[in-house]
RNA sequence: GCCGAAGUGGCGGAAUAGGCAGACGCGCACGACUCAAAAUCGUGUUCCGUGAGGAAUGUGGGUUCGAUUCCCACCUUCGGCACCA
């Protein structure tokens, strides 16, 4: 009699099992190499979609071989639980978040289950706790101590659609838009609390010793991006110093004016009387355009003369000070000296308004520069002119100190006391101020006083409270809340006012992989016991859309941490893989508008769980992603029930030849060395395809009457242990079928025999002029002379050589052999 | 404009280290089973050509006995950054 294959009832009964046996339980054991495996942790949204299965499933298995391999493997699982789509949710629905957050939270637990992953939920964490967002605020109080975390009045990114300030990485695209909502974003001048990124701005460079994928390094390297230069100091006729920052002090000489930002501090002091309304107009203009108006790339140049000079430091020139939009006050220090001769956008500036161009490097063979006839910036190699003593000193396009010209001028600088070497960096500070109540509050009390100052620790957590109106305002709902702000002054007890902003949601995220360690503990982030056996994480996944967001945080957070003296180690991940993104069948990326979102749990109940992952695992490379199919489906559906049947199916007899079982052993070792490359190098599709080759084989192996034979028991192990890791329920089932003790997740992945694995005849392709001609069959162990008198005598060798005699003959062992004529 | 990734059959993709391009799967075609269909199983399936044979891994060059793989130039798509001094 057949079995019928009903993945439902054996999906369920394993995975209760399972669970009551507390088979994945991860516990401290020293006398195991530790791995811990984390996969990013979904944001409660309601439903488990096929993106995260895409993300959580390849990983569960890689978890599990590592598992298999002799690891103690912790893989937990938690929900990223703040967050402004529950709270819009809310403001739509008149659902509290909390309260929707709790049950999405419920649902997504019972599918998470369904996946059958070796997530420990013991461990699992939800952001939104107080038991978790007490450390959250603890955390911001360490940093703020350690002067990391500072508030400024600023210019900064708002959302008018979220109603809540952005950091700089959640503006994305060319239309600066919100990274949640899409709504382009707009400027504000706010009183915000920051974190000090930027003073790890350099050691976020570095990427020594991380297996991370180069892609996410150089999103994180442009995005920080440095530039080499110096800052100089010039002075405006009243006396006051100006600092600008440029990457080619060596073109000093030809600073022919000043522009300022329009916002820069000191445009007020030094305009002139008779140039005081056009600055102001301009200055108003500036302030109404947006961002994305300001930045158009082919925008045609605008400032106004603020009527005032500057004297250039190296030659005493005096130059006029402009200011001009295309100056932006978030950059170096707001202000630069124009070079028009060698900068294609100060050289518009001064052709547009009729300013003075010096050249002061040209060509060494060319002819030479004209300032009034230059039709263009002169941006390439050359020697400079113009420059005092510096004249002759060569120019190339290197920069920095890799500059002879950039590199002597910084030296001559700093030794007359002018200007220094300098790096600037793109790189922001982290704004971490929400005008949102979803969030964890900020542990800040604001005294008349005394000002600012952290909630004493032993008041932690300052509890969000659960009554207050979600109207959105673009004031923090916790303001209008009538009596949750006041409290008193930690300094004098006077009374005092709490923070009403709250955080974003990535500081929850920025330490997330610490709570897992231990959830419940109440003395500390986490138990420094756990840290220590189980940190560094050693594999992460999730999302290349994270690069400069929560990747980037997480690293900063990490090391401002540890010069605190909470973690250690220089980054909090080893090795970094990113998935890609599955998309609709439309070749869309999924949303509900579209229509062409897949849902995993119809999937799972029309498949079962382990067809889904290994479908999964097949259809794509997994750091590319591909549009989803639902017939190919079908294909791992058909592997799957046919797994099943060759374990179950009544047995087909026969004599066995002894060379087919030794070809089956063959294969079986030869796909468990390949199975064993893939795991290690997150090749997962071509796990799959392997297992389904060598399922083939032992199908072939079944007809010809090997059911029975000890080869034909080896195989059925080896097939069902490295099946274990991708389909761990059909292969517990089919383990206990075939007699095995439970659990085959506690086994250990084999090791390939060698000798079985090695062919002992091979077919070698013989080419002449590197067309193949014919194939022929030698022994393994033949030597070189042999191949080529076996090559030389195959019939379609003997044919198209025609008589001629082979000039060259090369033998690639055990591939082929090449003739040339 | 700058930085990065990717271009292989109708489709997803495969090809340790420069060595037989197209594994595995989807789809399709034909066949078996069936009254029939589904399911299942089998055979075939890059293109051109009846055939011998020829062409082919985005395009054009190069290195090599031999290139999907290495080098140079270019094209296309996707992603990031962008008046960043």
């Amino acid at each position: 009699m057949n079995k019928p294959y009903n993945y439902s009832a054996i999906e369920k009964k394993w995975q209760e099992k399972w669970e009551n046996d507390g088979l994945y339980h991860a516990d401290i054991n020293p006398n195991k190499p530790k791995h811990y495996a984390l996969t990013m942790l979904p944001y409660p949204s309601g439903d488990l979609h096929i993106g995260h299965w895409y993300a959580m499933t390849p990983s569960d298995s890689r978890a599990r071989y590592m598992r298999m391999k002799g690891f103690n493997v912790m893989f937990p699982m938690g929900f990223d639980a703040f967050g402004l789509p529950a709270e819009n949710a809310a403001i739509k629905s008149g659902i509290h978040p909390m309260i929707r957050t709790r049950d999405n939270i419920i649902r997504m637990r019972k599918q998470l289950r369904s996946m059958g992953a070796m997530f420990d939920w013991r461990r699992e964490i939800v952001s939104s706790e107080p038991e978790y967002y007490k450390w959250s605020e603890w955390f911001f109080i360490q940093l703020y101590k350690n002067n990391l975390a500072y508030r400024k009045m600023s210019p900064v990114d708002f959302c008018p659609h979220c109603n809540t300030t952005l950091a700089r990485e959640q503006v994305w695209g060319d239309d600066r838009h919100c990274e949640r909502c899409g709504t382009p974003v707009i400027k504000k001048d706010l009183d915000q609390w920051f974190f000090k990124a930027t003073s790890y701005a350099e050691e976020l460079l570095n990427f020594d010793g991380t297996d991370w994928p180069e892609r996410l390094k150089t999103l994180q390297t442009n995005w920080i991006d440095r530039s080499e230069g110096a800052s100089v100091i010039f002075q405006t006729e009243m006396g006051d110093p100006v600092e600008v920052f440029t990457t080619r002090p060596d073109t000093l000489w030809g600073a022919t004016f000043m522009v300022f930002s329009p916002e820069h501090p000191l445009v007020e002091k030094i305009t002139t009387p008779e140039n005081q309304a056009a600055v102001t107009a301009y200055k108003a203009q500036a302030a109404r355009q947006s961002d994305i108006q300001r930045g158009a790339l082919d925008k045609e140049k605008t400032g106004v003369f603020t009527g005032s000079y500057a004297v250039n430091p190296v030659n005493l020139a005096r130059i006029p000070i402009w200011i001009a939009d295309y100056v932006l006050m978030s950059y170096g220090t707001g202000a630069i000296m124009a070079v028009p001769a060698h900068d294609e956008r100060d050289f518009a500036f001064a052709r547009k308004f009729n300013l003075p161009i010096i050249p002061v490097f040209q060509p060494e063979n060319g002819i030479s520069l004209d300032g009034n006839s230059m039709e263009a910036a002169f941006i390439a190699e050359g020697l400079m002119i113009n420059s005092d003593h510096f004249n002759g000193t060569r120019v190339n396009t290197e920069k920095g100190r890799k500059n002879p010209a950039i590199a002597a001028v910084i030296d001559w600088l700093e030794q007359q006391g002018i200007g220094k070497e300098t790096v600037n960096y793109r790189y922001r500070d982290w704004l971490i101020s929400r005008q949102r109540y979803w969030g964890s509050p900020i542990p800040m009390i604001y005294c008349k006083n005394h000002g600012w100052n952290p909630v004493p620790e032993d008041q932690l957590p300052v509890l969000l409270p659960e009554d207050v109106a979600w109207k959105p305002t673009g004031e923090s709902p916790l303001k209008l809340h009538p009596t949750w702000s006041k409290t008193t002054c930690p300094i004098c007890g006077g009374p005092a006012t709490r923070e009403t902003d709250t955080m974003d949601t990535f500081m929850c995220s920025s330490w997330y992989h610490l709570r897992y360690l231990s959830p419940h503990y109440a003395s500390g982030p986490f138990d420094p016991q756990e840290y220590k056996y189980w940190m560094p994480v050693d594999t992460y996944t999730g999302g290349i859309e994270h690069a400069t967001m929560h990747l980037l945080y997480t690293r900063f957070f990490h090391k401002a941490m540890r010069d605190i003296g909470i973690t250690s180690g220089k980054e909090p991940w080893i090795q970094i893989r990113n998935q890609g993104m599955v998309l609709g069948e439309d070749n869309e990326k999924m949303s509900k508008s579209r229509g062409n979102v897949i849902a995993p749990d119809i999937l799972v109940e029309k498949y079962g769980a382990d067809t889904v992952r290994a479908y999964l695992m097949f259809f794509a490379r997994w750091e590319m992603g591909a549009p989803w199919d639902s017939k190919g489906i079908e294909g791992s559906a058909r592997w799957i029930r046919r797994t099943w049947s060759l374990f179950t199916d009544d047995p087909v007899s026969g004599k066995p030849d002894p060379e087919m079982l030794r070809s089956l052993r063959r294969k079986a070792h030869q796909t468990l060395k390949r199975v064993t490359r893939n795991f290690e190098q997150f090749e997962f599709n071509t796990i799959i395809s392997s297992l389904m080759e060598f399922l083939n084989e032992m199908y072939k192996a079944r007809e010809a009457g090997a059911v029975g034979t000890k080869e034909w028991k080896e195989c059925q192990e080896l097939y069902l242990k490295m099946l274990a890791p991708v389909a761990p329920h059909i292969s517990e089932e089919l383990w206990a079928e075939i007699g095995k003790p439970y659990s085959i997740h506690t086994e250990t992945w084999p090791s390939v025999d060698e000798e079985a694995a090695k062919e002992d005849e091979i077919s070698i392709a013989v080419q002449i002029n590197g067309k193949v001609r014919d194939h022929v069959i030698v022994s393994a162990s033949a030597d070189d002379e042999i191949v080529k008198a076996t090559a030389l005598a195959a019939e379609g060798v003997v044919k198209t050589l025609d008589g001629k005699t082979p000039r060259k003959i090369i033998v690639v062992k055990g591939k082929l052999v090449s003739i040339v004529v």
